[in-house]
DNA sequence: TATTTCTGCTAAAAGGTTTTATCCGTAGAT
DNA sequence: ATCTACGGATAAAACCTTTTAGCAGAAATA
């Protein structure tokens, strides 16, 4: 059956078009009872307005564009199942679009954005340090970066590495623990340089980073290389990310030094799939990229509804996760 | 600046609504020079025709709705980036509505796509054996399911569970292996039924199927199990994915099992953050997510524009990853 | 020459909604 | 008794495009 239009509502509820489009929005004059009526019958036939008949007038479409260049999507996902989740009981609807970081794919993704009246576009990179394309700048329409960072007064948000940081060192730090070495990821990444900076910050002197690759193997070879020094053992490790963490324990456990009783390791992202299956399960920090998700989608509403939205850096907390592999507590 | 609309189009070249149209379009009949003239200016003034609009009247949004109950990303997202990569050329976009398996987020999702007039779905879900919701299968318009199993003649896409299994027996007997043992994941897995049949046709008498879940923890345990029983140990296991094959790995070397030498070990899913950091490095199955999202696009736009496609389940095969838990090749 | 066919172009309708301007009554103010 | 205000409704314009039907002239046919 044909969809039904609101010039059939309209015959049906015995009103006229403009009458029954008042009613539906709240818009215009209209009388109590008569709004009643228009909004049972459009109840009864099941009227929907057309959002592109809608989008057409009021150059809102009502949705965004959300652009990415992870492909694998360990980031991107959560951070979209955050934005469309809190947008959808708005109305609000996403446009994935993944660049596989080919210029010409962002392009195409952006003018294809553009033609379909987007309310706004929120960019999102696997690297913090990743730049985004340029043309982003010019728009017209509300901008929002998450997880990278935009040009001067843009409105970014990201996790607190800082904070995510304190929290991993504090927690060693309140367990006991006194001589903590930091084994990370590659210095080229601005989030390795500032989790390292919070570490170096909380410890003090007799701070030591170790800066690698993001693997299992960098894992273990830093443990080789830290107790090769024989002098001086550390007893906790800070990592810079869950897989290494997982390297750093099975070297530990080939060492035969107990973890958490020798050696309290902590991790970084709680990526399940790791912090889950390590023995024992990995303490680690989970940057609530979902949140950061719900974050990016409230501003861009907020930007298309023209409220005023603070623009700069915006930190999110990161949250501990307490599983086994600092002593204490269990999951 | 305000967007150029196709009126401003029309003045510029100095020619009527229509024939612009007709020009830009390649519809009507249109003198080669005008067409050419046409297409230039509207490079120049940099026009681009509204979605919105044309799609109020064509009736074809160019757009389609991906429907999916999984949070965590991990088959979704390559899915959905193949059906954006196949169809970003055809000037189709793509909606993420992630439901969280919340039939109320499902529905309402639904109900928005239909009012922005998308061409088609395609809904995909984590578990083979999850039912999509009852409502997708009396649209009007055409529904693609990918990775979950629609109902009576529609159109599935799948991966092609007892090939992929087939490919690892083979591979394992391939490289001299006879006693080979499958363990695997829970018994009411669709796709765990179907790759342990595959298996047990392949390996025939004196094949072996332990259930149990998805863990390392698993893996550990079934190891356990089999070795304790003393007797005809296996030379080769193959395992129901990644994260056991894993578990399965370290669990020998615990045993001072030699992997590939005494034991060679094949996993599925080809989950890089794992099969790529055991020790060895894990020979396994991809499942060919993207190539899924390719056909399920590629399905849908053949739907769209009128083209006969063909129903019933599509199974895609799977691809053997060699690397080194069998012996032999390396990555 | 008269008629048909073809070519290139255009005016106008259509698509489904929101919004502006207007209209008609009635109630209250002068 | 006249004027103003207002409540409730509506016709029509607008948004931007595609498509249909039609027009004028040129070329081909008879």
């Amino acid at each position: 059956m044909r969809r039904q239009t609101i010039r059939d509502l309209a015959k049906a509820a015995g009103v006229s078009i403009s009458t029954a489009s008042n009613a539906l929005n709240g818009t215009g004059r209209t009388n109590a009872e008569t709004v009643e009526r228009v909004k049972r019958v459009a109840e009864e036939i099941g009227f929907r307005p057309n959002a592109l008949a809608r989008g057409l007038l009021t150059k809102r479409s009502h949705a965004i564009g959300m652009l990415t260049n992870d492909t694998y999507g360990r980031l991107t996902l959560p951070m979209a199942a955050g934005v469309s989740e809190v947008l959808v009981d708005h109305g609000l609807s996403v446009f994935l679009c993944a660049t596989n970081n080919d210029p010409r794919l962002a392009r195409l993704h952006l003018e294809t954005l553009l033609d379909r009246q987007v309310d706004g576009i929120i960019f999102t990179a696997t690297r913090l340090d990743l730049k985004p394309p340029p043309e982003l700048a010019k728009l017209s329409i509300p901008v929002v970066y998450a997880f990278a960072e935009g040009p001067e007064n843009s409105i970014s948000f990201f996790p607190d590495d800082a904070q995510g940081a304190r929290l991993a060192v504090e927690h060693l730090q309140a367990s006991g623990r006194s001589r903590i070495a930091h084994i990370t990821g590659p210095e080229d990444y601005l989030a390795v340089r500032v989790r390292a900076k919070a570490y170096r910050d909380c410890v003090g002197p007799g701070a030591e980073v170790l800066y690698g690759d993001w693997s299992e193997e960098w894992g273990h070879e830093a443990i080789e290389q830290i107790l090769s020094r024989g002098s001086d053992r550390p007893d906790a490790i800070f990592c810079g990310n869950d897989e290494i963490a997982r390297g750093v324990i099975d070297a530990l456990r080939d060492k035969n030094l107990a973890v958490p009783g020798d050696i309290a390791v902590v991790g970084f992202d709680n990526w399940e799939v790791i912090s889950r299956q390590t023995r024992p399960p990995l303490t680690t920090i989970d940057m609530e990229l979902k949140e950061i998700g719900h974050s990016a989608g409230l501003a861009i509403l907020g930007l298309t509804r023209g409220e005023a939205v603070p623009s700069g850096i915006t930190r999110l907390p990161c949250r501990l996760v307490v599983r086994q592999s600092c002593g204490g507590q269990t999951d």
